[in-house]
RNA sequence: UCCUCCUUAGCUCAGUUGGUUAGAGCAUCUGACUGUUAAUCAGAGGGUCGUUGGUUCAAGUCCAACAGGGGGAGCCA
């Protein structure tokens, strides 16, 4: 271990002449001679040379696709034409063997489907390498962005007793037997018997114990895993997922807005700072499964291009009204080519309208404001309309929704009145009034998709992809 | 959960109006070759046609149910 080197630095400083120990999992083996070494640093192999001739053949026959070694060499330039140095090798040792019958990978393309049933396995290939370095940056990008502006990094519960979010369906924790739970003598499960004393759900949000973190720093974010128990079955959609929700004190909508814009140019551009090859090579993948699609299905811009035309542009700011009467007006309406026709105030938008939005109307980022207050949540603060909140959503190309977010409800009359209306239990939120009661100052906040922000920055379609061992509907191996 | 399409070798896929012994490329194995880039060339092995039931003289092929997967929709981040 001592002398080992990562293949990045091999390939980065391109230096000639020294004697180095690289370990990895070899990708395949050509000519008996050269073997394609990965181990994970870059998504670029580093070619190792044997000298075939005065190698045992035992070790060769093991040199599989696979299989982790260990090669000690000479790092020369390279004779070949597809690398500029390589490890002329003078001794080889297999530290795993890797079965080529049994192993699942071959060097050739293989479907994500595939891959997905294998997800154990998929990180040992170029895409889902280059996949999950950029998921590493994005999140490391994440905490840097917030730490350098003065945010607290606040870890909200994973467990509650909250069912007052209303974000969906939960799931259970408890340490029930599910044959025999102790029942009341009414016959309905006793929860009060129950580990907590209580029912108690997987979070689906950290938003309000959040808010009461952000009315004591000011600023705080969490970053954590969520859990949604929803029958969905998309491909942007988990039941398991990471959520950054930021909340702040004395921000109103616009701030909050500026902060998502600022806080989501910030993690591409470090992205593109930091992982530049892989996202060329995932931009390369991506063009070449354009290629497949019919023309009009082709998207105009390459991964990379599209990534800097996101920093170098203004998301478009509407109101909910406004594009209501944009898409009145728009030709897939008038020619009923939408399955929804868009004709009166106050529908939420279907897909297809968000997306004519984003990728037909405006051609970029669009964030929409001042929803009607009946399709969105309690907490969020009412315009002096008396029909529309301050809420937020950012919708992305190919995404959707990315972001959704509001200024919240600051006055406590009409917070609980709101909650009275739809028959939450405002007893049981005293904790979370109590930021109302005491000190309440304008505030906002927002919660951002992980793994929808790591679907966009790869160009990857499918968000099982993007994370490394995805939960859905009928899926929870490995 | 709804609509729709799919399920044939380890992988990606052909398989005609239902008809005799189900094919290809890649992978694997054996051999040849050795500065290769998903190496190449020759040969070989490899199948409960997703599962169950039905129609028929005969089912990979037709019908039904179930399971799994893709695409779209809803719910949302």
């Amino acid at each position: 271990m001592s002398q080992r080197v990562k293949i990045k630095q091999v390939l980065h400083d391109d230096a000639v002449q020294y004697t180095a120990t690289v370990k990895g999992w070899v990708r395949t083996f050509r000519s008996n001679r050269f073997i394609a070494l990965n181990d994970g640093s870059t998504n670029n192999n580093l070619q190792v040379v044997v000298d075939f001739e005065n190698t045992d053949p035992a070790i060769l026959k093991r040199i599989t696709t696979g299989a982790a070694i260990s090669a000690t060499g000479t790092i020369v330039a390279s004779q070949g034409s597809g690398q500029k140095v390589e490890l002329q090798a003078t001794s080889i040792e297999i530290l795993g063997d890797s079965d080529p019958e049994k192993y699942p990978l071959q060097p050739k393309k293989h479907s994500l489907e595939f891959l997905r049933e294998i997800a154990h396995l998929r990180f040992r290939t170029n895409t889902f390498g280059a996949v999950f370095r950029v998921r590493h940056t994005l999140a490391y990008a994440v905490h840097k962005f917030f730490n350098d502006k003065g945010f607290v990094y606040l870890h909200t519960p994973i467990i509650t007793a909250s069912d007052a979010e209303g974000a969906g369906e939960m799931f259970r924790v408890t340490t029930f037997d599910p044959q025999k739970p102790p029942v009341t003598e009414e016959g309905k499960v006793d929860w009060k018997e129950d580990f907590f004393g209580r029912a108690t759900n997987l979070t689906v949000s950290g938003q309000l114990e959040g808010e009461t973190g952000a009315m004591a720093f000011g600023e705080i974010y969490t970053f954590g895993p969520t859990f949604r128990a929803e029958n969905s079955n998309t491909a942007r959609h988990l039941a398991e997922f990471w959520m950054i929700e930021p909340e702040m004190a004395f921000y109103n909508l616009e701030d909050n807005m500026n902060l998502a814009e600022e806080f989501i140019k910030y993690v591409i551009r470090y992205a593109l700072e930091h992982n530049r090859e892989d996202l060329e090579f995932l931009g390369a993948r991506l063009a070449e499964e354009e290629k497949s699609k019919p023309q009009a299905e082709r998207s105009e811009m390459g991964l990379i291009e599209k990534l800097e035309f996101v920093l170098n542009n203004d998301f478009m700011r509407i109101t909910y009204t406004e594009a209501i009467d944009i898409l009145k007006n728009s030709k897939p309406n008038k020619n009923k080519k939408f399955q929804y026709m868009v004709e009166e105030w106050g529908t939420d938008l279907q897909s297809e309208h968000e997306r004519y939005l984003v990728e037909k109307h405006f051609k970029k980022p669009v964030i929409l404001t001042d929803y009607p207050a009946a399709i969105k949540s309690f907490y969020m603060k009412q315009n002096e309309d008396g029909k529309t909140v301050r809420a937020m959503d950012i919708l992305f190309p190919g995404i959707g929704e990315i972001v959704g977010g509001s200024q919240r409800e600051e006055n406590l009359d009409k917070l609980v009145h709101k909650m009275e209306e739809l028959g939450l239990p405002v007893e049981e939120m005293y904790w979370y009034l109590d930021t109302r009661r005491f000190g309440s100052a304008e505030h906002s906040g927002f919660g951002l998709g992980f793994e929808r922000l790591v679907l966009f920055v790869t160009g990857m379609t499918n968000i099982r992809d993007v994370i490394p061992f995805p939960r859905t509907p009928k899926n929870a191996e490995f």
